[in-house]
DNA sequence: ACTCCCTATTTACTCCGACATATTTCCTGT
DNA sequence: ACAGGAAATATGTCGGAGTAAATAGGGAGT
């Protein structure tokens, strides 16, 4: 009965999306050291892993814990496993970088500059689409669910983790005004990128634009049903968070 | 330990509903047979699975097993457990649908025509992006990739599972052209999307037209690094296959 | 000396039974 | 009637034993 010594690994900053109850799972907090070990480069594509047995006795956990952890790797295509041969990390195009967790594995460190610029072209190429799609097919729910998320970004601001999550409630209104489940699901892993974004911009100074207009010109090209309108409002408003990004991510 | 020779070896073709005794992990089997019922409505969003005792009996396989195959719902989004509250599914759009074993569970049944369409929509909104893209990054490499998946579409026809792949490979030439990790990880799914759609297609009927031309003109847009042509030669492919693939599921 | 097959070993995979922990439920006490 | 706490219950964690699979190495045949 080796009770005793739990603690390990606790430094977990909370950045699940949702205030969870107490009390994260075991395995889970396994495979998000493992994520990020992996996300960060620790380990690299093509390296194997030590035996269960050696590697969860290293981890002070139960070899069940520790497989639990490998099968949600192995989900998101980061890992694979075969007998004899252990388990490797799969190359990086396997990976699936859009799951909302590994995103959040990929921004636990220092994210990469070159995939924060690819997550922004995607946004680039989607976002004005969904705003199009939106324009011409939302209705008074829509509208009104995108005119909350912008009153709540006005009252807290992006500083804080509600105005934050305002924003992507805003971004989320906008995907399902376009009917699509396909493009819903990209709301999840969109989100969450602009989410680690927008954190990392305010990490580095203030905010020296007012983000507020540009959202509301997306808006009412929506609301007026101006399809082509409300896609060039999009695309100026993801070019700007890009911009700030960008020079925030420079220094 | 340090290089093994881990690349190649893929040729995990067969998916779908069959394979179910050796070379397929029993969790994995598991997995497949719970991810399906999930997808296919047998168990909706809200509905809580028996407790794992009861199902992993059920099932004829032990607590482990199908513990670990709720692991793998679990990181896909599409079940959380709570302890005393069960096993619960989750809303729809919470679910990875772009997660290709997700998309592959999607079309194991009859598939929902609306998803259908939400994916090709969803095509249409990134491939000729990414064709406009890949036709001002691509290098040598690149275009050969693409010739070689070109020729092989045409030795093969897409009657063939050897064809639907090379057909695969043509998109995913092109999304690496890109450059950009997100969009190729948006490959592996629409690839499935793509390889599903088409197969489909071919279970009702010969395919009328022949595709390969519409995929000649993207090539040479990009060879040429028409960025304009090549968005649009997509876009027309992408129209055409909808096409396609409607008339052949509304019989 | 080379190829092929077969054995041996390593490793993941599966199963089992027990205990710990976290919620919910409900019951008790004020 | 309400608040707080005890019990019930299902998930979570644990350690070990045994099975199946894939690779590596050795032996037989050419």
């Amino acid at each position: 009965m080796p009770d005793a010594d739990l603690t390990t690994a606790d430094e977990n900053t909370k950045q699940g999306e949702e205030a969870r109850g107490p009390g994260r799972r075991l395995h889970g907090a396994i495979a998000h050291k493992l994520g990020t070990a992996i996300l960060s480069g620790k380990y690299a594509p093509g390296d194997i892993l030590s035996g269960e047995v050696a590697f969860a006795e290293e981890l002070q956990v139960s070899r069940s814990a520790y497989r639990e952890a490998i099968q949600v790797l192995t989900a998101k295509g980061l890992v694979a496993s075969r007998p004899k041969a252990g388990t490797r990390v799969l190359p990086r195009d396997r990976w699936n970088l859009l799951d909302p967790e590994v995103l959040g594995w990929a921004f636990a460190g220092e994210p990469d500059i070159e995939f924060v610029r690819s997550l922004f072209e995607l946004r680039a190429i989607v976002e004005p689409a969904a705003a199009r799609l939106a324009a011409q097919r939302r209705d008074k729910a829509d509208l009104k669910a995108m005119k909350d998320a912008l009153a709540a970004m006005r009252r807290h601001t992006l500083t804080t983790e509600a105005g934050r999550a305002a924003d992507r409630d805003f971004h989320k209104a906008i995907l399902q005004a376009t009917r699509n489940d396909a493009l819903l699901t990209l709301s999840a892993s969109i989100g969450a990128a602009v989410n680690w974004t927008t954190q990392f911009k305010q990490r580095a100074r203030a905010l020296p634009r007012n983000p507020i207009p540009d959202h509301v010109k997306v808006y009412d090209a929506i609301a007026a049903g101006e399809a082509a309108a409300a896609a060039e409002a999009m695309n100026v408003l993801v070019d700007l968070a890009l911009e700030d990004t960008r020079s925030s991510m420079e220094d």
